[in-house]
DNA sequence: TGAGAATATTCAAATCATTGAATATAGGTA
DNA sequence: TACCTATATTCAATGATTTGAATATTCTCA
């Protein structure tokens, strides 16, 4: 496997590296979301959510359609939430096997 | 879903998105490495090999067997590898995209 | 004990990402 | 036209990540 294909897939990574950008990329996954819906939804500022809308569209993973003044984003690229479900099945097996560890360190040191 | 869920999300994110520790990743999925051996098969330094090796050993996706002075290294999270793995098919789905839009637009200005 | 091999850590410099404030743009409506 | 709403962009400050050089640690073997 080359470099290039490494470096292509830490690019696309970076833009799961921000809370928010995630959060913004669930919400999609459940339709199509204006900016002022989303800022409802997260409770981030027109800026914030503006910037990180931003980057996702640099990327093209999410794609956008103009009503007017309104702006609706919806996800170009769904299997992006994929990523992000594999990675929180992962989490939740990582919690267990921590809190098995702490289960049993409570049964030894009492 | 929290935000201290998709914190957590995005902290392990963070692992990915340096092309090097992708690659390491890929290399330990096909089994046990030595710190050498990975320097060897990346063209990285040594310095550089442990850095990025530290960071995998702080989130626990890798785990460690030592021998003597030589430490082998290997997953200890193999499903993190799936993420990549998605990922890059995503990737490619992406890049035939572009192909198509490519082709077509040689189509017409030709 | 002393040298050498394998790996890890520390630190400063450089680069990159995030934020908030300010400002810009563009569409709709009185 | 003038204002209002929705969204985007720019810029400077701050914070995080990456790198290379230097040094430390730990093990083995003569």
């Amino acid at each position: 496997m080359s470099v290039e294909l490494f470096r292509a897939q830490a690019e696309l990574f970076k833009l799961l590296t921000h809370p928010l950008r995630i959060q913004i990329l669930y919400l999609l996954a459940t339709g199509e979301k204006t900016v002022t819906e989303l800022m409802k939804l997260t409770n981030a500022s027109q800026t914030i959510v503006s910037q990180h809308l931003a980057k996702l569209r640099a990327q093209k993973v999410v794609k956008t359609r103009k009503v007017g003044t309104t702006v609706y984003y919806s996800l170009k690229i769904p299997d992006i939430i994929t990523v992000c479900k594999v990675l929180q099945t992962i989490i939740k097996e990582m919690a267990k096997e921590n809190q098995q560890i702490a289960d049993f360190l409570m049964q030894v040191t009492s």
